[in-house]
RNA sequence: GGUCCCUUCGUCUAAUGGUUAGGACAUCAGGUUUUCAUCCUGAAAACAGGGGUUCAAUUCCCCUAGGGACUACCA
């Protein structure tokens, strides 16, 4: 009787606030009406620093599988770690979430405001519901105070270390598992720091079957360590907060990285001691990069790609960043983007059975890129201008400005093999490319070395380039036909000693000199100073007879 | 150290108790195109290793190796 007259004395003074009550709570949180086979998925992101692709994967397949179904997907920021919050990021993850099209249906948006019955959806502003529940579970015995010092856990898991014995604060080794409520009340009067700990009653040696949608079933060692669930400064961990949340919250489904895998036997039970039904959980893994002969997750601080600003500053549409998630998450996607070219990726179902339960993937930008140029070249030149200068505007002023100077000679320019023809150009993979594609129509004072030239054109007299360009002057007519233009550029060939077509040079290859490509190379070259580049013919024609006289004759 | 996960072309992956192990990207070589591209065709390229089970194993089982995750008052 005295034992439980201290017990709620000790209770009052660790949460001496009212509180609510959790009935109070599950009033204010009712369950959620679902129909069967309806999602509720979340990303919850701790804004501790950017944004990561790892995130925004999972992110994407979260809210893939919630609209799909009908369901809901939501944004928690858990930011219960104070020492590593950076100000202001939490607002970069609805905003980086809005710009890649991922939608959210409760949560902080991108504009701030906070939508959602379920709310608030920021754990730092909700310290009272976790409260609620660890003074619940302190009542039921199933957690309790400790006044170990940093100082004595590090030596606690020296010793443990030298004994080879497994690391931690469960067992014998819980200190203050089993102290009496005096003990208790003394160190509280004494002013000492503490923090709570969960109760646990598992054992290592026991395994606890479990159920995973990628992974599938699984076998894992039963929790026996009394973690903590509420830090010194009051606020609950990660665990906690994890437990209460997707409960109140309605989550259905946990879809996260694997490095959580190793944790859930600790979340199935403190569902449990709550006596609440635990989400369905996916563990993904993360996506890797290659160093040296290892591979190893995408680091925030070493990788430039982990960051998803990353590809944003380079230029790469939105869709082709999602598209190679979703290629990642679903293989078939590809099967599916080849036999729908023209449809919004949403309209792809995403499905857990093709989600990937191999390793963690290496980051490919030779696929990225690919994927990017595809979906560039299905840009009409009036979306490639506007995305382009929404861009440049934020990345690159310098040539934002010369898009807007030059906006009618600008979309001449990208308009270049570009007409929703079956020949459409794919050598664009992101906006930052575009600069260097174009950089030679403004280059009007086109100085090029005569030894870069010749470089270029190996094999060719530079007696030969000189009368070449003299008689194209000569014959130039701005407003030829493509037919026309060419047939000068044929004759010219055959004037010099050239074959006018490569299957005629084919044939005969000692009677000439080369063949006509070699004609339109010196004028690539000279235009342009490279050896690829679009049509010739539309690049003089959008250059304009000046500009194209003023490049030829300065090799002269 | 302990616990757990993973392993198919260079990369992402498909499939299967019996297949010439398929595709995509990248690479290379041809071809079409009046130039450059696009496009088309083709080539090279993989079941980590060793044991079982089986008429038959890449597929099932075991071991080894390699890689990864976790082992905080971080998430």
């Amino acid at each position: 009787m005295e034992e439980s007259e201290n017990k709620r004395k000790i209770i009052k003074i660790l949460f001496p606030q009212p509180l609510p009550t959790p009935e109070d709570l599950e009033k204010k949180y009712p369950a959620r009406k679902l129909i069967d086979g309806t999602m509720i998925t979340r990303i919850a992101p701790s804004p501790t620093g950017f944004m990561h692709i790892g995130s925004l994967y999972t992110a994407l397949i979260s809210e893939r599988l919630a609209h799909q179904t009908g369901g809901v997907f939501y944004l928690r920021i858990e930011d219960t770690d104070k020492k590593r919050e950076i100000s202001g990021v939490s607002n970069l993850i609805a905003q980086a979430l809005e710009h890649y099209g991922i939608k959210i249906d409760e949560g902080e948006t991108a504009s701030g405001f906070e939508i959602g019955q379920y709310g608030p959806y920021k754990q730092s502003q909700r310290v009272k519901i976790y409260q609620t529940y660890i003074k619940f579970l302190l009542e039921k015995n199933l957690a309790y105070p400790c006044f170990s010092t940093n100082q004595e856990l590090e030596e606690m898991r020296d010793m443990q270390e030298s004994k080879s014995v497994r690391p931690g604060y469960y067992k014998q080794w819980a200190k203050w598992r089993d102290r009496s409520d005096e003990e208790v009340l003394n160190a509280l009067k004494e002013g000492k720091k503490f923090v709570i700990r969960f109760k646990s009653g598992g054992d290592f040696d026991n395994k606890i079957l479990i159920q995973d949608i990628l992974l599938g079933k699984r076998e894992l060692p039963e929790n026996d360590q009394d973690i903590v669930i509420m830090k010194s400064n009051g606020l609950p961990t990660y665990h906690l907060a994890h437990v209460v949340d997707d409960h109140l919250m309605g989550t259905t489904h946990v879809i996260r990285g694997n490095e959580w895998f190793p944790s859930l036997p600790l979340h199935l039970q403190l569902f449990a001691s709550m006596r609440w039904q635990p989400p369905q959980y996916g563990h993904i893994f993360p996506i890797q990069k290659m160093e040296g002969q290892s591979k190893r997750k995408l680091s925030k601080r070493k990788d430039h790609e982990a960051n998803i600003s990353y590809y944003e500053k380079q230029g790469y549409p939105t869709d082709a960043v999602m598209e190679y998630l979703l290629n990642l998450a679903n293989s078939n996607f590809e099967e599916w983007r080849k036999h729908n070219p023209d449809e919004n990726n949403r309209k792809f179902k995403l499905t857990f059975e093709k989600l990937s339960s191999s390793n963690g993937p290496l980051f490919d930008f030779n696929k990225l890129n690919d994927i990017s140029k595809e979906i560039i070249a299905r840009y009409s030149s009036e979306e490639v201008y506007c995305k382009c200068l929404d861009w440049a505007k934020k990345y690159d002023h310098q040539f934002a400005e010369t898009m807007e100077k030059n906006l009618d000679y600008m979309k001449k320019i990208l308009n270049i093999e570009r007409r929703g023809g079956t020949n459409v150009r794919k050598d664009i993979g992101k906006w930052s490319n575009i600069k260097k594609e174009v950089e030679y129509f403004f280059d009007t004072d086109f100085n090029m070395a005569i030894d870069d030239i010749a470089q270029k054109l190996p094999g060719i007299n530079p007696e030969d380039i000189n009368n070449i360009v003299d008689s194209f002057i000569k014959s130039y007519n701005e407003s030829d036909s493509k037919d026309e233009w060419f047939e000068k550029i044929k004759k010219i060939s055959r004037a010099y000693g050239y074959a006018d077509s490569i299957k005629i040079f084919k044939e005969n290859p000692n009677k000439y000199k080369g063949n006509v490509a070699d004609i339109a190379k010196i004028f690539r070259v000279l235009l342009t100073g490279r050896t690829q580049t679009p049509d010739l013919y539309s690049i003089m024609l959008v250059l304009g007879k000046d500009r194209v006289l003023k490049k030829l004759s300065v090799f002269k």
